[in-house]
DNA sequence: GGCGAAATTCATCATGCGATGAGTTTCGCG
DNA sequence: CGCGAAACTCATCGCATGATGAATTTCGCC
């Protein structure tokens, strides 16, 4: 009735065992980060054996960067850097709330926030990846002197209010809803990356 | 030459062993956060035995949260909240940067920011520091409907910054100067925190 | 229907960790 | 100067982890 008596050996039927394993993975990475999730615990997870992860994967940092697979293409942040620059920092922020809240890429970006505080390679990976495909572009596209690093704010924005709502699960902003979301977020990112205000 | 033959007993002299203790292991969890940092490795820095990590703190969490001893005592908060409310922005940026660019505070800061991704006690710390001590205070300061996801959202734009730039280490401004960098934050606090504006 | 390849578990290793208790040396009080 | 307490190390335990290799079962092709 309990346990159905794992024996060793193939398992009859078609499963996609190593999808099950891979989804066990990105739960666990994202609860707990790199250093803490763990082989075993992914295996359990998943029903397996703990080797039947290295079986497919090798090593438990090739599990996790299967388990990432990033889903961010070139192709949206143009489509969030074209078009009208006073709408920017809107559409920004509805492109940064509709990741987070579609949770298989909520699980990614948690598993890499999470991982990139105690992990250089990690760090190293997210810093290959933010300036040229990020920072770049979207500086590109607003001009001006300083464009890099009000870009880097705009950013920096993203990353605490992701800090903020889902790691420290901070009151209010952990339990408002995604359109209030938006909403708290456009402003402050137009005012970075839109046309100069010149308020203070 | 080399190990002077470190003999178990007492050592002649007074030297505040605990102190250095302290030190390094302040040093391991900031560059590590808590999960990857080790006894061993702090009593390693120390020049000490593990076991003397152990005598005087009793547990890993212990020598943690003596390490940390929190430096932000509530008379600050005060400080930034009061005056001319055009200038909030200003003073919070030049607190919060003076804080970063002490070395022995930005180790405390830098161990909780690492620690608190992969641990949930320090969340939870962290979130029953920051609600009453700061997002209250600043938010009854600055009055309105939305003010506590208002100075959240500051929160979460000084959170990001610094995870951009000391764990990320993203470019540029991981290497702008202390007084660029106030300028940076400054603007985008004052649009948070200041009197509304009506922008967008 | 046989056979190689793939899927799966089991048993096991070496390593590094946090922790403990006992032993040794020095300090400082009386 | 004696003696208890404090500072310090050593040896060791038990545990969890990542990893490996051999054994077992099923699949799918010829």
């Amino acid at each position: 009735m309990t346990a159905p008596a794992k024996r060793p050996g193939r398992r009859p039927g078609t499963a996609d065992t190593r999808g099950q394993i891979l989804d066990a993975a990105r739960a666990e990475f994202a609860s707990r980060g790199y250093e803490r999730a763990t082989v075993r615990g992914i295996a359990r997870v998943a029903g397996v054996d703990s080797a039947l992860v290295h079986h497919y994967f090798g090593s438990k940092e090739q599990v996790f960067l299967a388990a990432l697979d990033f889903p961010v293409n070139p192709a949206m942040v143009q489509d969030v850097a074209a078009g009208d620059p006073a709408g920017i920092g809107e559409r920004l922020a509805r492109f940064v709330v509709s990741l987070w809240e579609s949770p298989p890429t909520r699980e990614r970006l948690l598993a890499v926030v999470r991982s990139v505080t105690s992990n250089e390679e990690m760090a190293a990976l997210v810093r290959g990846f933010a300036r040229p495909r990020l920072v770049v572009p979207l500086a590109a596209r607003i001009g001006g002197a300083d464009a890099e690093a009000r870009v880097e704010m705009a950013l920096a924005q993203i990353i605490g209010l992701a800090m903020a709502r889902y790691v420290i699960r901070m009151e209010p902003v952990a339990s408002v809803g995604a359109e209030e979301l938006v909403a708290l977020l456009a402003p402050a990112l137009q005012r970075l990356l839109g046309p100069a205000v010149d308020a203070v």
